[in-house]
DNA sequence: TAGGCCATCTGGTCCT
DNA sequence: AGGACCAGATGGCCTA
């Protein structure tokens, strides 16, 4: 089958739809796709689409391959017919030419192979500190819920480091004003500020920023992050 | 059935 | 030279 390229554009077009709106309205979006509590810290996680990485594979599929790279499931390796090597170019044919095909040598083969392993493994890598990802980030684990996807769980992400610095900013801002009293000239007791406030917190006004300032400077985070702010820019 | 998401293969580029 | 990284292409699976 040939999709092509409208095909694939299609499919990039699709992404970034959904890229532009999760960037307007990420929370929304998301909880309505993978649940209410989407931002209720639950326990466990995993729910996942047990479709990827069955754990049922090819039993000849490259013996070279690591244990962990075993638990993708066989689709289409072209490592393993011959007949087809691999997908067309992008001008529609063969990405290596025919007789480079014919005549490609047992050892180029054998360092393709490599090379695919390589890579297959590190797309695992990749896949195994995006799942680190989203069991840290709160969002409803549970195996009626969908797994959260790659690009959902970036942007997520993202979205709960901002929430958490403004949370902690709002709490130096409390802590600040519990001590007035005592510390009428220091801001923030250093004590209170452990974490590189410089490289943490976003903002240039550091303890004294607005909402009217973050909600400007989130413009691509969602609106129900700033739910509670009265002060509009 | 179309669209979303994904794993895999592949060639190109950059880095050590 | 070899490995890491990246992006394009392809096809499978799942869901609305």
């Amino acid at each position: 089958m040939n999709v092509g390229e409208e095909g694939i554009f299609h499919g990039a077009d699709a992404r970034m739809d959904e890229l532009k709106s999760i960037s307007n309205d990420a929370l929304i979006d998301l909880t309505q796709r993978y649940g209410q509590s989407a931002f209720s810290f639950g326990a466990g996680h995993g729910a996942g689409s047990a479709g990827r990485y069955p754990g049922s594979v090819g039993a000849d599929f490259l013996t070279s391959q690591t244990a962990k790279s075993t638990e993708s499931g066989g689709e289409h390796t072209s490592d393993e017919d011959d007949d087809s090597f691999g997908p067309v170019d992008s001008k529609g044919g063969p990405a290596f030419g025919a007789d480079k095909r014919t005549k490609k040598p047992k050892e180029q083969r054998s360092l393709r192979l490599n090379i695919n392993a390589r890579e297959r493994r590190r797309m695992h890598d990749l896949n195994d500190a995006l799942d680190g990802l989203r069991s840290v980030i709160p969002y409803a684990h549970s195996p009626s819920v969908r797994k959260l996807s790659k690009i959902a769980t970036l942007l997520l992400a993202k979205n709960y480091i901002l929430m958490q610095a403004q949370a902690l900013e709002e709490m130096r801002r409390v802590v600040a004003y519990l001590n007035q009293g005592q510390t009428l000239t220091s801001p923030i007791p250093a004590a209170l500020a452990p974490f590189g406030q410089a490289a943490v917190y976003p903002f240039t006004g550091t303890a004294l920023a607005t909402c009217a300032e973050k909600c400007t400077t989130y413009t691509g985070a969602p609106s129900s992050l700033f739910k509670h702010c009265s002060d509009k820019p």
